[in-house]
RNA sequence: GGUCGGGUGGCCGAGCGGCUAGGCAGAGGUCUGCAAAACCUCGUACAGCGGUUCAAAUCCGCUUCCGACCUCCA
């Protein structure tokens, strides 16, 4: 199907509803998420945005849009508490250079990305590659009288843009007037800032900083939230068609961004803002700074308090999946164990389906049921990427497919042309849109041998009716952790 | 404290005025030397109390519990 058969809808952060998708240039998208600051190992919590992102974008590709992604790396910029740069303490702490503590993180991170099978971005730009391109921003910025610069440093002046625009706050459902009521009662504790929600574009480094540049105004570095503003105007434009990021980052990052957007070139820059919820573990938002976090190696390896056992990256993607983007999504062990079932069942079908054959060519029975299922999980993406209820309807096909396999349905109930178009939705779905992959596929080697030598031994035992025999092989591969199964076809096994 | 979003069957998780998803667990069955696996079938839930409506899990009000943001986080 085009993009013109489908009715996409995304709901968008800025109007607080869902609005049907339509591109500022026909069949061309421009999308920006937010991507992870370097400083640490991803969390999971991270990987479920871009995960999230992972499958609009493929969806997006699916319907014929070609699509620029861009997704940055935040090398530099975020303050912590005692205001020190992020990337600078984990540097001191490590004992590196900023930049290798970027370079490792960055790595690490694009090494999780590809287990999770998520498709690189178009460009993947670092804030400390652009400094050029936000000093230019600031500087836009002060011209149109934005800013106020004091003592090396320069402040975005939210106030005078509030008064002037009405536009601070509206994505994130600020108000105005509570930020100049604020005014009066905290102004006079402020430091350099005029007013509390103002905040820094470029600041001024101290002696010990050591990521610094030359700037108009000091040897500094830029604000955290100008990266954004100045790499996606460079890239996609004033104005481009999605801006993605993880919920928290609403207030203040986007919030922001928008205002040193239209504080520099007067427009909007995104038509569409897409806020992924959080994930939970133990109904507690996963947080680094809190603690309450699994590094994705922990959960694949299962060395971690929070779970009984490991889990693969792909059990893990079809966990994620389970729930809406916009959702919250408590990480349990029991909903992970429940998630490994299901995804191993639904990979199951595939392989499933894309051996049964039928002859018969006229119209049949299953038919339109067939097609109504597919139709109605094209129908669940286009509605603002419901991936549960497009896997629910996958699933109704699961029940479908086993029975044409077992015999309650008639493999004859289905027409050749009906049961062609079921292999390739059902395949499209799972994995150029799902972005899943069978990691039961096992690996080439001995094994795959070795085991069909045992395989068919234990077989010329039961031949035999030598039960002890057959029931020593069986018996002992479990304990090794491997599964034979009986089936009418013989045997075949998996790893527990 | 302010702002926003939630409480759905044993667990996870969709739906968001009538058609009452789906996964896992559970029960029954098929298959099997036995077992496991696999497969099929089944199960009527929407925090509480009021209200609106012919009709509410879905709308309104109150109560209560939880979470997120307001400060670095995807």
């Amino acid at each position: 199907m085009s993009i013109k058969e489908h009715q996409l809808h995304i709901y968008n952060s800025l109007t607080r509803q869902k609005e049907k998708f339509v591109p500022q240039v026909d069949g061309y998208v421009g999308m920006y998420v937010c991507g992870p600051t370097v400083y640490n190992n991803v969390h999971l919590g991270n990987c479920r945005t871009f995960i999230s992102f992972d499958v609009i974008y493929r969806y997006l590709l699916y319907l014929g849009y070609k699509v620029r992604y861009l997704r940055n790396i935040t090398d530099v910029g975020h303050l912590l508490d005692d205001g020190e740069d992020r990337m600078s303490k984990g540097a001191r702490l490590d004992n590196l250079e900023p930049m290798e503590v970027a370079q490792k993180y960055t790595l690490g991170f694009h090494d999780i990305m590809r287990v999770f099978n998520t498709l690189p971005p178009s460009i993947e730009p670092r804030a400390t590659g652009h400094i050029l391109e936000q000093i230019e921003m600031v500087q836009q910025i002060l011209d149109n009288g934005y800013a106020y610069v004091k003592n090396g440093s320069v402040y975005f002046d939210t106030l005078k843009f509030a008064e002037q625009t009405g536009e601070y706050g509206k994505l994130s459902g600020r108000v105005i007037d509570d930020l100049i009521a604020e005014s009066r009662d905290n102004l006079k504790n402020q430091d350099e800032k005029n007013h509390p929600s103002d905040f820094a574009i470029w600041m001024k480094a101290s002696d010990e900083h050591i990521m610094k540049w030359n700037s108009p105004w000091s040897l500094g570095f830029p604000g955290w939230h100008l990266e954004c503003s100045a790499m996606s105007t460079k890239y996609l434009g004033q104005h481009f068609d999605i801006h993605g990021g993880g919920n928290d980052l609403k207030f203040p990052h986007h919030e922001n961004e928008i205002a040193q957007n239209l504080g520099a070139c007067h427009t909007h820059p995104a038509t569409y803002w897409l806020h992924t919820n959080m994930l939970l573990m133990n109904g507690k938002k996963m947080s680094k700074s809190d603690g309450n976090t699994i590094s994705p190696d922990e959960l694949f390896s299962g060395e971690s308090i929070h779970v009984s056992k490991g889990y693969s990256p792909m059990i893990v993607r079809f966990f994620m999946l389970q729930s809406h983007y916009r959702s919250t999504n408590d990480l349990t062990d029991e909903a992970l164990l429940a998630a490994e079932k299901g995804f191993k069942r639904l990979m199951e079908a595939n392989k499933t389906l894309q051996q049964l054959a039928t002859n018969n060519n006229a119209t049949s029975p299953l038919d339109d049921k067939v097609n109504e299922i597919i139709n109605a999980a094209f129908e669940d993406m286009d509605d603002d990427f419901n991936t549960p209820r497009a896997l629910a309807k996958l699933f109704e096909l699961v029940t479908i497919i086993n029975s044409l396999k077992e015999g309650q349905l008639n493999i004859n109930d289905i027409s050749v042309s009906v049961l062609e178009k079921l292999k390739s939705a059902f395949s499209t779905i799972i994995f150029d849109i799902f972005g899943l992959k069978d990691d039961a596929e096992s690996s080439a080697g001995p094994v795959d041998g070795l085991m069909n030598l045992i395989i068919e031994l234990r077989q010329i035992a039961r031949t035999n009716k030598d039960w002890p025999t057959s029931d020593k092989i069986r018996d002992t591969l479990s304990e090794l952790n491997i599964q034979i199964k009986d089936g009418k076809e013989g045997s075949s096994w998996s790893y527990k």
